[in-house]
DNA sequence: ACCTGAACACCGTTCAAGT
DNA sequence: ACCTGAACACCGTTCAAGT
Protein backbone atom coordinates (compact mmCIF):
# COMPACT_ATOMS: atom_id res chain seq x y z
CA UNK A 1 0.00 0.00 0.00
CA UNK A 2 3.54 2.11 0.15
CA UNK A 3 3.10 2.10 -3.73
CA UNK A 4 -0.19 3.21 -3.93
CA UNK A 5 -0.73 6.64 -5.04
CA UNK A 6 -1.88 9.08 -1.51
CA UNK A 7 -4.41 10.97 -3.38
CA UNK A 8 -7.09 8.71 -2.30
CA UNK A 9 -9.63 11.15 -1.08
CA UNK A 10 -7.52 13.70 -0.08
CA UNK A 11 -5.94 15.23 -3.70
CA UNK A 12 -7.79 18.91 -2.21
CA UNK A 13 -6.03 18.50 0.81
CA UNK A 14 -2.48 17.39 -0.73
CA UNK A 15 -2.99 20.27 -3.53
CA UNK A 16 -3.42 22.90 -0.99
CA UNK A 17 -0.49 21.67 1.17
CA UNK A 18 1.84 21.81 -1.62
CA UNK A 19 0.38 25.35 -3.07
CA UNK A 20 1.02 26.67 0.44
CA UNK A 21 4.56 25.98 -0.08
CA UNK A 22 4.92 27.05 -3.63
CA UNK A 23 3.33 30.28 -2.76
CA UNK A 24 5.75 30.93 -0.06
CA UNK A 25 8.78 29.94 -1.77
CA UNK A 26 7.89 31.25 -5.67
CA UNK A 27 4.70 33.40 -5.17
CA UNK A 28 1.63 33.75 -6.65
CA UNK A 29 3.62 33.38 -10.40
CA UNK A 30 4.78 30.51 -9.51
CA UNK A 31 1.54 28.58 -8.42
CA UNK A 32 0.74 26.26 -11.60
CA UNK A 33 -2.43 23.79 -11.59
CA UNK A 34 -0.28 21.65 -13.56
CA UNK A 35 2.81 21.98 -11.60
CA UNK A 36 0.89 20.77 -8.34
CA UNK A 37 -0.69 17.86 -10.31
CA UNK A 38 2.87 16.61 -11.15
CA UNK A 39 4.22 17.37 -7.46
CA UNK A 40 0.99 15.45 -5.97
CA UNK A 41 1.69 12.68 -8.90
CA UNK A 42 -1.57 13.02 -10.55
CA UNK A 43 -2.34 13.79 -14.33
CA UNK A 44 -3.04 17.56 -14.96
CA UNK A 45 -6.44 17.09 -15.04
CA UNK A 46 -7.35 16.21 -12.22
CA UNK A 47 -7.31 19.08 -9.99
CA UNK A 48 -10.19 20.21 -11.98
CA UNK A 49 -12.22 17.89 -9.79
CA UNK A 50 -11.26 19.99 -6.57
CA UNK A 51 -10.75 23.81 -8.18
CA UNK A 52 -12.50 24.41 -10.77
CA UNK A 53 -9.72 26.85 -12.10
CA UNK A 54 -6.93 28.44 -10.69
CA UNK A 55 -8.54 31.31 -9.17
CA UNK A 56 -10.51 28.96 -7.52
CA UNK A 57 -6.97 27.42 -5.84
CA UNK A 58 -6.18 31.03 -4.81
CA UNK A 59 -9.72 31.54 -3.10
CA UNK A 60 -9.52 27.94 -0.85
CA UNK A 61 -5.95 29.73 -0.32
CA UNK A 62 -6.70 32.95 0.92
CA UNK A 63 -9.32 31.03 2.63
CA UNK A 64 -7.26 28.79 4.95
CA UNK A 65 -5.15 31.98 5.54
CA UNK A 66 -7.45 33.33 6.53
CA UNK A 67 -7.98 30.93 9.49
CA UNK A 68 -4.67 30.91 10.53
CA UNK A 69 -4.45 34.61 11.12
CA UNK A 70 -7.84 34.75 12.83
CA UNK A 71 -5.94 31.74 14.88
CA UNK A 72 -3.06 33.61 15.22
CA UNK A 73 -4.75 37.38 16.70
CA UNK A 74 -6.91 35.18 19.14
CA UNK A 75 -3.91 33.67 20.57
CA UNK A 76 -2.27 37.03 21.12
CA UNK A 77 -5.48 38.25 22.44
CA UNK A 78 -5.55 35.28 24.81
CA UNK A 79 -2.88 36.38 27.84
CA UNK A 80 -2.21 38.88 30.37
CA UNK A 81 -1.84 42.61 30.24
CA UNK A 82 -3.78 45.84 29.72
CA UNK A 83 -4.96 47.11 26.18
CA UNK A 84 -1.35 48.61 25.36
CA UNK A 85 -0.12 44.99 25.65
CA UNK A 86 -3.08 43.57 23.59
CA UNK A 87 -3.02 45.34 20.98
CA UNK A 88 1.09 45.51 20.37
CA UNK A 89 0.93 41.39 20.92
CA UNK A 90 -2.03 42.07 17.98
CA UNK A 91 -0.14 44.37 15.72
CA UNK A 92 3.02 42.35 16.42
CA UNK A 93 1.29 38.77 14.99
CA UNK A 94 -0.41 40.24 12.60
CA UNK A 95 2.71 42.17 10.94
CA UNK A 96 4.01 38.99 11.17
CA UNK A 97 2.00 36.99 8.72
CA UNK A 98 1.99 39.67 6.74
CA UNK A 99 5.73 39.51 6.36
CA UNK A 100 6.28 36.21 5.96
CA UNK A 101 3.27 34.84 3.71
CA UNK A 102 3.37 38.45 2.09
CA UNK A 103 2.32 36.72 -1.18
CA UNK A 104 -0.76 34.83 0.45
CA UNK A 105 -1.59 38.27 2.71
CA UNK A 106 -1.83 39.94 -1.27
CA UNK A 107 -4.03 36.93 -2.05
CA UNK A 108 -6.20 37.30 0.88
CA UNK A 109 -7.41 40.96 0.47
CA UNK A 110 -7.07 41.09 -3.72
CA UNK A 111 -9.51 38.99 -3.96
CA UNK A 112 -11.69 41.04 -2.16
CA UNK A 113 -10.85 43.85 -5.16
CA UNK A 114 -11.96 41.50 -8.29
CA UNK A 115 -15.10 41.78 -9.75
CA UNK A 116 -18.15 40.23 -7.25
CA UNK A 117 -15.62 40.67 -4.29
CA UNK A 118 -15.15 37.46 -2.24
CA UNK A 119 -16.86 34.25 -2.58
CA UNK A 120 -18.93 32.88 0.04
CA UNK A 121 -16.47 30.94 1.96
CA UNK A 122 -13.27 33.44 1.49
CA UNK A 123 -15.80 36.80 3.27
CA UNK A 124 -16.95 33.93 6.02
CA UNK A 125 -13.71 33.47 7.26
CA UNK A 126 -12.54 37.70 6.53
CA UNK A 127 -15.68 38.40 8.69
CA UNK A 128 -14.55 36.27 11.63
CA UNK A 129 -11.15 37.69 11.66
CA UNK A 130 -12.64 41.37 11.38
CA UNK A 131 -15.02 39.90 14.82
CA UNK A 132 -12.29 39.12 16.56
CA UNK A 133 -9.85 42.39 15.89
CA UNK A 134 -13.04 44.16 16.76
CA UNK A 135 -12.76 42.01 20.13
CA UNK A 136 -9.08 43.37 20.63
CA UNK A 137 -10.86 46.87 21.45
CA UNK A 138 -12.58 45.83 23.97
CA UNK A 139 -16.47 46.40 24.89
CA UNK A 140 -18.30 49.10 23.60
CA UNK A 141 -19.75 51.42 26.49
CA UNK A 142 -21.84 54.61 26.58
CA UNK A 143 -18.55 56.67 26.45
CA UNK A 144 -16.76 55.33 23.58
CA UNK A 145 -17.78 57.28 20.19
CA UNK A 146 -18.57 55.08 17.21
CA UNK A 147 -17.36 57.28 14.53
CA UNK A 148 -14.00 57.30 16.63
CA UNK A 149 -14.18 53.97 17.37
CA UNK A 150 -13.88 53.08 13.74
CA UNK A 151 -11.05 55.35 12.36
CA UNK A 152 -8.92 54.21 15.18
CA UNK A 153 -9.80 50.59 13.70
CA UNK A 154 -9.01 51.40 10.15
CA UNK A 155 -5.79 53.38 11.39
CA UNK A 156 -4.67 50.66 13.28
CA UNK A 157 -5.09 48.56 10.04
CA UNK A 158 -3.46 50.66 8.29
CA UNK A 159 -0.48 51.37 9.78
CA UNK A 160 0.00 47.49 10.47
CA UNK A 161 -0.55 47.21 6.72
CA UNK A 162 1.58 49.60 5.60
CA UNK A 163 4.31 48.61 8.34
CA UNK A 164 4.10 44.77 7.15
CA UNK A 165 4.70 46.37 3.05
CA UNK A 166 7.58 48.49 3.91
CA UNK A 167 9.46 45.42 5.05
CA UNK A 168 8.27 42.57 2.29
CA UNK A 169 9.80 45.35 -0.34
CA UNK A 170 12.69 45.64 1.59
CA UNK A 171 12.63 49.34 2.36
CA UNK A 172 13.22 49.00 5.97
CA UNK A 173 15.03 46.27 7.68
CA UNK A 174 12.24 43.88 10.06
CA UNK A 175 14.17 44.93 13.06
CA UNK A 176 12.90 48.76 11.97
CA UNK A 177 9.82 47.02 11.60
CA UNK A 178 9.09 45.57 15.15
CA UNK A 179 10.22 48.61 16.53
CA UNK A 180 7.95 50.98 13.72
CA UNK A 181 4.96 48.37 15.20
CA UNK A 182 5.68 49.79 18.87
CA UNK A 183 6.48 53.33 18.21
CA UNK A 184 2.92 53.53 15.87
CA UNK A 185 0.81 51.73 18.48
CA UNK A 186 1.96 53.64 21.02
CA UNK A 187 1.39 56.63 19.24
CA UNK A 188 -2.17 55.64 18.12
CA UNK A 189 -3.11 54.92 21.47
CA UNK A 190 -2.03 58.30 23.29
CA UNK A 191 -4.04 59.90 20.88
CA UNK A 192 -7.27 57.23 20.93
CA UNK A 193 -7.17 56.90 25.06
CA UNK A 194 -7.34 60.68 25.37
CA UNK A 195 -10.16 60.39 23.31
CA UNK A 196 -11.52 57.53 25.53
CA UNK A 197 -11.88 55.51 21.89
CA UNK A 198 -10.93 52.20 23.49
CA UNK A 199 -11.97 50.68 26.65
CA UNK A 200 -8.81 51.27 28.90
CA UNK A 201 -10.34 47.84 30.39
CA UNK B 1 2.61 57.32 -44.91
CA UNK B 2 -0.53 56.75 -42.84
CA UNK B 3 -0.28 53.21 -43.64
CA UNK B 4 3.33 53.48 -42.87
CA UNK B 5 3.41 50.95 -39.28
CA UNK B 6 3.60 53.59 -36.71
CA UNK B 7 6.51 51.95 -35.38
CA UNK B 8 9.60 53.07 -36.88
CA UNK B 9 12.23 54.23 -34.28
CA UNK B 10 10.07 54.52 -31.50
CA UNK B 11 8.46 51.08 -30.61
CA UNK B 12 9.96 50.86 -27.29
CA UNK B 13 7.78 54.30 -26.69
CA UNK B 14 4.52 53.10 -28.01
CA UNK B 15 4.67 49.68 -26.21
CA UNK B 16 5.38 51.40 -22.83
CA UNK B 17 2.22 53.17 -23.70
CA UNK B 18 0.39 50.35 -24.49
CA UNK B 19 1.60 48.33 -21.22
CA UNK B 20 0.61 51.79 -19.29
CA UNK B 21 -2.64 51.59 -19.94
CA UNK B 22 -2.91 47.37 -19.89
CA UNK B 23 -1.38 47.63 -16.40
CA UNK B 24 -4.03 50.06 -15.54
CA UNK B 25 -7.11 48.42 -16.41
CA UNK B 26 -6.14 44.66 -16.29
CA UNK B 27 -3.06 44.35 -14.02
CA UNK B 28 0.22 43.23 -13.99
CA UNK B 29 -0.97 39.56 -14.79
CA UNK B 30 -2.92 41.36 -18.11
CA UNK B 31 0.33 42.37 -19.38
CA UNK B 32 1.76 40.34 -22.28
CA UNK B 33 4.59 41.09 -24.70
CA UNK B 34 2.76 39.07 -27.19
CA UNK B 35 -0.44 40.98 -26.74
CA UNK B 36 1.52 44.21 -26.65
CA UNK B 37 3.00 43.52 -30.06
CA UNK B 38 -0.23 42.90 -31.81
CA UNK B 39 -1.66 45.66 -30.39
CA UNK B 40 1.55 47.80 -31.52
CA UNK B 41 0.90 46.13 -34.76
CA UNK B 42 4.45 44.31 -35.11
CA UNK B 43 5.24 40.54 -34.77
CA UNK B 44 5.57 38.70 -31.51
CA UNK B 45 9.73 38.89 -31.81
CA UNK B 46 9.75 42.66 -32.17
CA UNK B 47 9.61 43.84 -28.35
CA UNK B 48 12.52 41.47 -27.92
CA UNK B 49 14.60 44.14 -29.70
CA UNK B 50 14.10 46.86 -26.92
CA UNK B 51 13.20 44.65 -23.49
CA UNK B 52 15.31 41.39 -22.95
CA UNK B 53 12.61 39.59 -21.65
CA UNK B 54 8.82 40.39 -19.68
CA UNK B 55 10.78 41.18 -16.76
CA UNK B 56 12.64 43.89 -18.78
CA UNK B 57 9.14 45.58 -19.06
CA UNK B 58 7.94 45.69 -16.19
CA UNK B 59 11.02 47.49 -14.69
CA UNK B 60 11.02 50.12 -17.61
CA UNK B 61 7.44 50.60 -16.55
CA UNK B 62 8.79 51.53 -12.37
CA UNK B 63 10.94 53.51 -13.72
CA UNK B 64 8.25 56.18 -15.01
CA UNK B 65 6.18 55.45 -12.40
CA UNK B 66 9.03 56.99 -10.43
CA UNK B 67 9.71 59.80 -11.99
CA UNK B 68 5.71 60.38 -12.28
CA UNK B 69 5.47 60.11 -8.65
CA UNK B 70 8.37 61.97 -7.89
CA UNK B 71 6.69 65.34 -10.35
CA UNK B 72 3.59 64.90 -8.55
CA UNK B 73 5.09 65.11 -4.92
CA UNK B 74 7.25 67.79 -6.60
CA UNK B 75 4.77 69.83 -7.46
CA UNK B 76 2.79 69.05 -4.24
CA UNK B 77 5.72 70.36 -2.35
CA UNK B 78 5.84 73.79 -4.53
CA UNK B 79 2.91 75.76 -2.90
CA UNK B 80 1.86 78.25 0.04
CA UNK B 81 1.27 76.65 3.72
CA UNK B 82 3.27 75.50 6.55
CA UNK B 83 4.39 71.83 7.17
CA UNK B 84 1.10 70.64 7.79
CA UNK B 85 -0.37 72.14 4.89
CA UNK B 86 2.72 70.52 2.29
CA UNK B 87 2.70 67.10 4.46
CA UNK B 88 -1.43 66.90 3.89
CA UNK B 89 -0.61 67.49 0.20
CA UNK B 90 2.28 65.05 -0.41
CA UNK B 91 0.49 62.70 1.89
CA UNK B 92 -2.83 63.20 -0.63
CA UNK B 93 -0.58 62.97 -4.12
CA UNK B 94 1.33 60.27 -2.86
CA UNK B 95 -1.71 58.11 -1.41
CA UNK B 96 -4.28 58.94 -4.93
CA UNK B 97 -0.57 57.43 -6.91
CA UNK B 98 -0.65 54.61 -4.89
CA UNK B 99 -4.67 54.02 -5.30
CA UNK B 100 -5.10 55.02 -9.23
CA UNK B 101 -1.75 52.88 -10.58
CA UNK B 102 -1.81 50.54 -7.73
CA UNK B 103 -0.44 47.13 -9.63
CA UNK B 104 1.97 50.01 -11.01
CA UNK B 105 3.58 51.26 -7.62
CA UNK B 106 3.56 47.18 -6.56
CA UNK B 107 5.51 46.71 -9.43
CA UNK B 108 7.64 50.10 -8.17
CA UNK B 109 8.46 48.81 -4.83
CA UNK B 110 8.22 44.86 -5.72
CA UNK B 111 11.12 45.10 -8.56
CA UNK B 112 13.03 45.51 -5.05
CA UNK B 113 12.65 42.72 -3.30
CA UNK B 114 13.71 40.75 -6.20
CA UNK B 115 16.69 38.96 -6.29
CA UNK B 116 19.34 41.76 -7.02
CA UNK B 117 16.89 44.82 -5.99
CA UNK B 118 16.06 47.62 -8.39
CA UNK B 119 18.06 47.55 -11.27
CA UNK B 120 20.24 50.60 -12.25
CA UNK B 121 17.52 52.54 -14.12
CA UNK B 122 14.94 52.04 -11.13
CA UNK B 123 17.33 52.44 -8.48
CA UNK B 124 18.23 56.19 -9.76
CA UNK B 125 14.41 56.90 -10.12
CA UNK B 126 14.05 55.87 -6.67
CA UNK B 127 16.27 57.39 -5.11
CA UNK B 128 15.42 60.82 -6.89
CA UNK B 129 11.88 60.70 -5.50
CA UNK B 130 13.39 59.58 -1.88
CA UNK B 131 15.42 62.99 -2.11
CA UNK B 132 12.34 64.48 -3.05
CA UNK B 133 10.54 63.11 0.35
CA UNK B 134 13.05 63.94 1.97
CA UNK B 135 13.18 67.64 1.34
CA UNK B 136 9.34 67.82 2.20
CA UNK B 137 10.40 67.35 5.79
CA UNK B 138 12.63 70.51 5.95
CA UNK B 139 16.16 70.85 6.67
CA UNK B 140 17.94 68.87 9.38
CA UNK B 141 19.16 71.05 11.70
CA UNK B 142 21.02 70.19 15.15
CA UNK B 143 18.08 70.62 17.15
CA UNK B 144 16.49 67.95 14.92
CA UNK B 145 17.09 64.13 16.18
CA UNK B 146 18.55 62.39 12.95
CA UNK B 147 16.90 58.72 14.53
CA UNK B 148 13.39 60.41 15.39
CA UNK B 149 13.54 62.15 11.91
CA UNK B 150 14.13 58.36 10.14
CA UNK B 151 11.23 56.95 12.60
CA UNK B 152 9.24 59.76 11.66
CA UNK B 153 9.89 59.21 7.41
CA UNK B 154 9.33 55.36 7.91
CA UNK B 155 6.13 56.13 9.67
CA UNK B 156 4.87 58.21 7.22
CA UNK B 157 5.75 55.77 4.52
CA UNK B 158 3.76 53.06 6.18
CA UNK B 159 0.94 55.20 7.14
CA UNK B 160 0.70 56.52 3.49
CA UNK B 161 1.42 53.00 2.01
CA UNK B 162 -1.25 51.46 4.45
CA UNK B 163 -3.93 53.70 3.77
CA UNK B 164 -3.59 53.05 -0.30
CA UNK B 165 -3.50 49.82 0.25
CA UNK B 166 -7.04 50.08 2.61
CA UNK B 167 -8.66 51.76 0.06
CA UNK B 168 -7.13 49.54 -3.46
CA UNK B 169 -8.48 46.38 -1.36
CA UNK B 170 -11.58 47.96 -1.08
CA UNK B 171 -11.33 47.36 2.62
CA UNK B 172 -12.54 51.34 3.33
CA UNK B 173 -13.62 53.87 1.14
CA UNK B 174 -11.47 56.60 -1.24
CA UNK B 175 -13.96 59.20 0.99
CA UNK B 176 -12.74 57.43 4.46
CA UNK B 177 -9.09 57.03 2.89
CA UNK B 178 -8.94 61.08 2.76
CA UNK B 179 -10.21 61.51 5.80
CA UNK B 180 -7.63 59.00 7.22
CA UNK B 181 -4.90 60.52 5.64
CA UNK B 182 -5.97 63.83 7.27
CA UNK B 183 -5.97 62.16 10.53
CA UNK B 184 -3.07 60.69 10.65
CA UNK B 185 -1.02 63.56 9.24
CA UNK B 186 -2.57 66.00 11.98
CA UNK B 187 -1.69 63.11 14.82
CA UNK B 188 1.32 62.13 13.31
CA UNK B 189 2.86 65.93 13.15
CA UNK B 190 1.39 66.38 16.53
CA UNK B 191 3.46 64.03 18.44
CA UNK B 192 6.83 64.99 16.01
CA UNK B 193 7.04 68.40 16.42
CA UNK B 194 6.63 68.28 20.03
CA UNK B 195 9.65 66.66 19.60
CA UNK B 196 10.98 68.82 17.12
CA UNK B 197 11.76 65.62 14.29
CA UNK B 198 10.82 68.32 11.60
CA UNK B 199 11.27 71.20 10.95
CA UNK B 200 8.61 73.64 11.94
CA UNK B 201 9.65 76.09 8.68
C1' DA C 1 -17.28 10.60 -7.69
C1' DC C 2 -12.81 11.00 -9.20
C1' DC C 3 -9.06 10.66 -12.43
C1' DT C 4 -6.84 10.14 -17.32
C1' DG C 5 -5.20 11.92 -21.56
C1' DA C 6 -5.89 14.28 -25.90
C1' DA C 7 -6.94 18.75 -27.70
C1' DC C 8 -7.00 23.81 -28.12
C1' DA C 9 -5.57 28.47 -27.53
C1' DC C 10 -2.56 31.12 -25.18
C1' DC C 11 2.13 32.33 -23.20
C1' DG C 12 7.68 33.59 -22.87
C1' DT C 13 11.91 32.76 -25.00
C1' DT C 14 15.25 31.58 -28.57
C1' DC C 15 17.15 32.13 -32.99
C1' DA C 16 18.07 32.07 -37.90
C1' DA C 17 16.76 34.94 -41.50
C1' DG C 18 15.56 39.05 -43.74
C1' DT C 19 15.89 44.55 -44.52
C1' DA D 1 19.92 48.21 -35.86
C1' DC D 2 15.51 46.47 -36.04
C1' DC D 3 11.92 43.30 -37.28
C1' DT D 4 9.90 38.62 -39.05
C1' DG D 5 8.40 33.99 -38.39
C1' DA D 6 9.21 29.24 -37.10
C1' DA D 7 10.20 26.48 -33.14
C1' DC D 8 10.12 24.87 -28.33
C1' DA D 9 8.50 24.24 -23.73
C1' DC D 10 5.29 25.78 -20.73
C1' DC D 11 0.51 27.27 -19.31
C1' DG D 12 -5.10 27.08 -18.23
C1' DT D 13 -9.19 25.08 -19.74
C1' DT D 14 -12.34 21.82 -21.88
C1' DC D 15 -14.07 17.34 -22.49
C1' DA D 16 -14.83 12.55 -23.76
C1' DA D 17 -13.48 8.43 -21.77
C1' DG D 18 -12.32 5.32 -18.27
C1' DT D 19 -12.79 3.16 -13.14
Amino acid sequence: MAERPFHHGNLRAVLLDEATVVLRESGVDGLSLRDLARRAGVSHGAPRSHFVDRQALLDALAEVGFRRLTADVRAALDGPGDVRARFLRVAGVYVDFAIDDAALMDLMFQAKAQTGGWPPEVSAAAVELFTVLDAAMGPRSADTDADARDAFKMLFAATVQGIASLVSSHRVSRADGDRLVTEAMVMMLDSALAARTVSAG
